[in-house]
DNA sequence: GTCTATAAGGTGATAGAC
DNA sequence: GTCTATCACCTTATAGAC
């Protein structure tokens, strides 16, 4: 442990950034300020500069690609949790439906309004947000081959899953309401289905 | 034509709009600011307090729905350009492929990044992007109802071209690639040949 | 009705005390 | 290294001149 904390409390850094992660998440990357961040770790505002000597753009980039590497991991785990994959996509979206209805319908996608809003105004943030999404295109797709051989298959299921699981999300959020969810995790089980079962038959 | 305008430019109050959909499309509600809006509009700053005495607000929750009808109008327009719908669909997404590519990545939806921005911030605006999604739902399930006889049916198709084309956008933006949007026509035509299929065997 | 000047407060960023 | 005070700028909004 180092020279030792006295409290399990994470460092100065972690809470800035966990800060940050929340509320660039539900307030967007232009509606968060510093100020804000500083207050919500319970951090003296001096201390972001301190940790993050690129300030803003800074933080904000260490945050959309750790959080976004941590949500990978996140759904992953949770696709591997249930053995048959129709069903665990399936399942899958309805604990998204239960997590942001938990929320308030504030926690969806950790960076996809960060990702809207600096698209056209930052070509650094742009960036970081673009490899986020790649590296998820990535992982889904590896899991995908497990149960369709076809590669060009895999990962256009992978790239369905993620953009159909995004509009939902803006759809939820919009109307509070997990129905765009559910209807989201119905048409992705119908595609998965479709894949597998074209594998199944291997005339074509 | 009235008392006449001596020019075929816009009024003052048509122009603020249209420069306030431009900004909010590209860079976010909290990322534009009405200085430059009235700057990107060549109106006085007072004009705008003139025209949309809630400020602000006021000019974002005109601006979300006038906007939001009209992109309904034009993808419904573009649906109806092509007579098979599978083609149809297919066709849409790379309609929208080309616009994107050709306003260099700016032009996807124009509600999506203000409606991610306010969904926890902003329940007047909330509203707003909720009620234009509604709006979008219901214009959809009326053309795949056509295609598609249960409702049910035609209602989740809707959604789901919805959801995928927004996420399409995220991917899209962020990426600055088009292939995501492919990706998305392929999936949404895979979809909705299946649903057409399913209604062809009425045996079920 | 068109437009300018200003108000009150927030922003990202920095300098410097301790 | 931790933290405070301050900077110059920008924000929304308003008051009032013309």
């Amino acid at each position: 442990m180092g020279h030792g904390q006295g409290q399990d409390r994470p460092d100065t850094r972690t809470r800035i950034q966990d800060a940050a992660t929340v509320l660039f998440r539900r307030n967007g990357y232009a509606g968060t300020g510093l100020k804000q961040i500083a207050a919500e770790a319970d951090a003296p505002f001096g201390s972001i500069y301190h940790f993050f000597p690129g300030g803003k753009q800074q933080l904000t980039e260490e945050t959309v690609r750790t959080a976004g590497a941590a949500y990978s991991c996140m759904v992953l785990a949770l696709l591997d949790s249930v053995a048959d994959p129709v069903e665990s996509v399936t399942h899958a979206f309805a604990t998204a439906a239960d997590d942001l209805e938990a929320t308030g319908y504030a926690d969806a996608c950790p960076i996809a309004t960060v990702a809207l809003e600096v698209a056209s105004t930052n070509e650094t943030l742009r960036i970081a947000t673009a490899d986020v999404f790649t590296e998820w295109i990535a992982a889904g797709e590896q899991w995908f081959a497990r149960w369709v051989p076809d590669p060009g298959t895999a990962r256009s299921l992978a790239q369905s899953l993620i953009m159909i699981l995004e509009g939902a999300f803006v759809l939820a959020r919009a109307a509070r309401d997990r129905e765009p969810l559910c209807a989201a995790g119905r048409s992705m089980a119908a595609l998965l289905r479709s894949a597998i079962e074209e594998a199944g038959r291997p005339s074509a």
